[in-house]
DNA sequence: CCAAGAGGTATACACCTGTAGACTTAGCTT
DNA sequence: AAGCTAAGTCTACAGGTGTATACCTCTTGG
């Protein structure tokens, strides 16, 4: 039995839950699983979050509240975006990103609502506000659509393509692409 | 009980579990679902294809050795495809798509082996074959990646940036992406 | 000192999962 | 018409799912 700390408990069953989630998707975890790695019972689970959807929304929640690593500088934000992006999509990167656990969880439809609230509330967001304001609304939308696709390509299927291809390569190509897409 | 003809049987047993995969994914379709939708016992699905990933892996290889709908001009390969993509995308659209198959189907691992291959095979290399044989191998597979991940956003995420976007705008911008990645 | 309540566990339920083995029946062939 | 084989079904198993209810036990406050 853990000792009697609620609010490290928690954490440490939010913890498991992030972990878990991210690697293997909201479907194809069970709580039994999460409570386990966090040294205790299913049912506390429960108790904390009242349900595996509640257990999943927390963890959406502070996975997307983190910030992420982007410059503030417009001018270098689409070079600075294809950098982190490649450098941690690589095969021998650590795999606990949110994209992973947006991608992995997003076929479950309940999931998929949580996470579209979450990504709009923070990701695309912070997105907006180190942009510009101009009338290039869809350009954030599209972004994060852009390092979503390479995400499962280059991590979910593991295209042998962009497993060969080296990093500069896409790294510049990714660039471009993103210029063109936070282009007023 | 279905008449005896076991080439139509096989038949129903393919197309009810092309749309269930397609709708729900890999892991959260059992095969009494497939097999009652085509009015068939579910152990006759195995006698079939073996297992379920058996039968996963003749969906996969259907679905995707149908031939999509390119021009094979590749001039206006970047324009034919953004087109293509808004529409299939498009929140009154059927969705039958196999990238949705996919996107539904990757978090599995066998699932997401099975799709690498059965993409790599057929619409990777169809792709390869409309371009100019150039330098440029990498291109391909960015732009798949890029359709993953406009399917993922606009239907799977359901992102309501890019549902408010005007489709002329999704188009232009997304053909510009294309242009960008097909140029050598 | 001891009772109350918070922190945690045990048991159980109703249901679903993929698939193995034995069984039945329809339809063609002789 | 009979019989054989392919086509299909039935039953069962071993395990997993989320979660509700009831229970235990440690720690703290009076």
């Amino acid at each position: 039995m853990r000792p009697r700390n609620a609010a490290a408990t928690r954490e440490a069953i939010l913890n498991s839950a992030l972990e878990a989630f991210t690697r293997a998707g909201y479907d194809a975890v069970g709580v039994r699983e999460i409570a386990e790695s966090a040294g205790v019972t299913a049912m506390l689970v429960n108790r904390y979050f009242g349900s595996k959807e509640g257990l999943f929304a927390e963890v959406v929640e502070a996975a997307m509240k983190e910030r992420t690593v982007l410059t503030d500088d417009p001018a270098t934000l689409a070079a600075d975006i294809a950098a982190v992006l490649v450098r941690r999509t690589a095969p021998d990167a650590g795999r606990l990103d949110p994209f992973l656990l947006m991608l992995r969880s997003a076929p479950n439809p309940r999931a998929a609502e949580i996470l579209r609230a979450g990504i709009e509330r923070h990701v695309e967001k912070h997105l907006t506000d180190v942009l510009p304001a101009g009338k290039n609304a869809e350009g954030p939308a599209l972004v994060l659509a852009v390092i979503a696709g390479f995400w499962v390509m280059r991590t979910l299927i593991g295209s042998t393509e962009l497993a060969r291809a080296g990093e500069a390569v896409l790294r510049t190509k990714l660039e471009k692409v993103f210029a063109v897409l936070l282009a007023e």
